[in-house]
DNA sequence: TGACATTTATCTACTAGTTGGTAGATACTG
DNA sequence: CAGTATCTACCAACTAGTAGATAAATGTCA
């Protein structure tokens, strides 16, 4: 089990990811937060390539945890859909974005191994939502070509999440974009 | 008129932000690339700041050429739509992502002066869209709610360009989220 | 034209602060 | 005693930004 320092060290650095950017987020940042000193960290995470690797990873298996959660519940196909998206809004309250749609931006920055961790992540998540969409289209309340609407959908969210945090008014924005276009797409089409 | 140099150096760092983000580059690497001495950003641009700052402006002032341009050249205006996504495409091709997207990510760590900046890019795109969109319905092609489609088609832009570069073949991936979408929505609806 | 002054653009050399990372001592815990 | 976790103290490299010297154009006027 990891420890809870570690833990903790992982929660702060996630926030700053998401609010600033991998190059924007220090070790000395996340020392004060943390109330640990500096060194201390690096006995944790040897390296910032390795934190972020961990982050990532962590991230990753939450969004699975997530996205099972919901196609669990009880709920139609289309609340799924809005159930989804919500995940991508609720983060925009503190001003934060999706942490893989932060770090896609960074990518350039990043070492091969976070590289690989953010390809899983959106490929998880492209499967899952066509997964999704595909029973749809079985049981007929939708037409369309699941895989392909499922990156249009990824994408739309992350588009979404750029425009609202560059608005005055992040969630409104976001809601503002998503959902009309949720409804014209899935409602009982 | 704008010095030779300042321009080169605008050219460098647009690159950098485009494909590194605003924390990752430094006047140091852009001085290496023009082949002047650090100091010699400073007196044409006093503060990194300053420089994103008019970096945004001068890009945000192309953009509205560019999509001038397509508005006055004589083709239909779904073949407009097709050309306005080719711009958030071509840029692909060199790993660089919209300016504007990459430093909405960035926002947090930008000061006042450039927020602004960024958002009249996100209005005039939106506008422009907007009217492209009103003239559709007006002349019955198309059947939608400007405002909101504009919206919705930029966000899927900025996020078709998010997915493609974290993917492989960015140019693939960008081409696969958004030429069917919009085949689907504006060809000939 | 020639002499002088101003402006523009660059340079070297420096600052204070930050970066990710390391070495090694010290404490706590089983 | 051994492992876990933390500390202090340091490092070399890099950060944005400044001071001030220097050169090269450009303008002004006798």
């Amino acid at each position: 089990m990891e420890s809870s320092t570690a833990k903790h060290i992982l929660d702060v650095a996630q926030d700053m990811v998401r609010n600033r950017g991998y190059s924007a987020f220090s070790y000395a940042d996340i020392s004060k937060q943390v109330g640990i000193r500096k060194a201390s960290i690096h006995y944790h995470f040897p390296s910032k390539d390795e934190l972020v690797r961990e982050l990532v990873k962590r991230y990753r298996e939450g969004m699975v945890r997530a996205c099972d959660r919901i196609a669990q519940s009880a709920i139609s196909l289309d609340q799924q859909i809005i159930q989804f998206s919500h995940l991508y809004r609720d983060g925009l309250e503190d001003g934060q974005i999706c942490l893989c749609a932060m770090l896609a931006a960074d990518f350039e920055v990043l070492p091969e191994a976070v590289h690989e961790e953010i390809q899983i992540f959106f490929r998880d998540t492209e499967a899952w939502l066509t997964t999704l969409l595909q029973q749809g289209c079985d049981t007929g309340i939708w037409d369309c070509q699941p895989t392909q609407e499922a990156k249009g959908l990824i994408a739309m969210l992350q588009g979404a999440q750029l425009l609202a945090r560059a608005s005055a008014d992040s969630i409104a924005t976001f809601e503002q974009v998503v959902y009309p276009l949720l409804q014209a797409k899935f409602s009982k089409d």
